[in-house]
DNA sequence: ATTGCTTATCGCAAATTTACGATTAATATT
DNA sequence: AATATTAATCGTAAATTTGCGATAAGCAAT
């Protein structure tokens, strides 16, 4: 048996930081959130697309995304129409800039 | 057999910024680059010290923040000093800024 | 040449990530 | 109720990441 490979608790700022960097370090999340960005508020699965990967990895790259908090999805039958959180876009935006100084 | 898992090829900004956020996304770096970011200039393996993680363990995050450019590490024998590397962080801050307009 | 200090690398194990096709779930329309 | 459309989830495979101890490598001083 090897040990156990758990968390190890840093600031709540640090974990945040480095929580909202992973969520962005994928290229298609990328692009997803530039999309979701310029497309002045929002979108839906016409990123399937727009992206060169398949419906079910695009769905798992926004999920991902819904977990960091970067994106919300609202029900628009029969499609779900995708945008930015704005709250905790704006909390990421401070966490980087001030990491950044 | 499986595809291939390749990588296919997005905006270079976008594969940039995608570099720089999977450096950042783990806590560790996070912590190891605000200790760079404070220590006025530079640092060396106090980091050990100050991190709850193994030797080893350190010397894989340092390598993978200097493959992706954020620090560089200049011999100061029998130790080793690690930098930010100001012109990549400089990259880096600027294409987080505008990415969150 | 040997010793001592510091850091990188190796070898391994476990966990996580990425990707796909196939299937299921949800919902509106017919 | 049946159908069509959309998106999530499942199952699987491959790749990558994370972590450690042990060992090797680099370099200074003896």
């Amino acid at each position: 048996m090897k040990r156990s490979l758990e968390q190890i608790a840093y600031e709540p700022d640090t974990e945040a930081l480095a929580k909202y960097a992973k969520a962005l370090g994928h290229p298609t999340r990328i692009a997803i959130l530039k999309l979701l960005e310029n497309q002045s508020c929002c979108f839906t699965g016409d990123l399937v697309d727009l992206l060169p990967i398949s419906q079910s990895t695009v769905s798992q790259h926004l999920k991902e995304l819904k977990n960091a908090g970067l994106i919300q999805g609202e029900l628009k039958p029969p499609k779900i129409k995708y945008c930015i959180n704005q709250e905790n876009w704006k909390i990421a935006k401070v966490l980087f800039q001030q990491f950044f100084d």
